[in-house]
DNA sequence: AATATTGATACTATTCTAGTATCATTAAAG
DNA sequence: CTTTAATGATACTAGAATAGTATCAATATT
């Protein structure tokens, strides 16, 4: 079990190959063939991505996709609900009434704190924090 | 995605209600009915649960299982590592290779600092510690 | 008009998880 | 010794989540 599944990972990173061309249309052939995932795959994930406005697509000869908003308003959290959809590391299987141990939603205690640290580790983290060891990354982990 | 999937929820709860009955021999068909898990499910966690050396089975009329270790030595983390997996919430998708960002393994970093965390969560939970709030459970808590 | 692109959509494949069924073996009870 | 209630071993089926592919339409550049 991946926190991360394979295509959030891929749209992390075509997100971060396209931080670091700001200035250019990038295309999914071109994103397919420097990130090594396939081209259907890549222009799935993409289309997501623009459905979810985090990039903004040009049609025709010569198109391709730009970010629709800076780097380090991306968020990692966000792109894995997405993805992958929300993390719900809790999920009681007995609905109450056939639970014969009270007590054992000690369980469920324990998990809800779990994923509320996970979440609160995965807040931080932008497209923008993962894309160098700059100050604003640094930034990001310590306010974290 | 939750972090406790259905056959381990299965094995902790049969585990934690014979916890609560260790001077008798449980059968596979009581747990089901008690538990409101279906007959051959039950057998199937309990097959497992024996393998792993969690309880001791008695074959024949009136027979069933027993715990083969102590409530607080039996690891909700271990059972986890046995019906589901160990916990590896890190995958690299790019095998070093084909990543075109060589700093895009903070995100491997910080994922790994994610599942550092999850299982020193978990480790302190043992069976005993789920079934009540008794002073034993406190200890496992403020111990981890 | 040709070409390189995305848009929309449907489909297939794979893997993981969950659940069921069957026959053999064993031990207690009558 | 037969019946019965239990587990042992094993194989199988089903369902859900994840991953990946394919096709045709629309669009913009050259």
């Amino acid at each position: 079990m991946s926190l991360i599944k394979k295509n959030t990972d891929y749209a992390i990173r075509v997100l971060c190959y396209m931080a670091e061309r700001t200035d250019a249309v990038v295309s999914a052939a071109e994103l397919a063939n420097e990130l090594d995932i396939s081209w259907s795959l890549t222009r799935k994930i993409l289309q997501e991505l623009s459905h979810e406005g985090y990039v903004k697509s040009y049609r025709g000869k010569g198109g391709g996709f730009t970010l629709e908003m800076p780097a380090h308003h991306i968020s990692v959290l966000e792109l894995i609900n997405t993805f992958q959809g929300f993390i719900q590391f809790n999920k009681c299987r007995t609905n109450g009434a056939t639970c014969s141990n009270i007590a054992y939603c000690e369980l469920r205690n324990r998990v809800s704190h779990i994923e509320q640290q996970v979440i609160a580790e995965l807040k931080p983290l932008t497209i923008a924090s993962l894309l160098t060891h700059s100050p604003a990354a640094l930034n990001q982990t310590a306010g974290g």
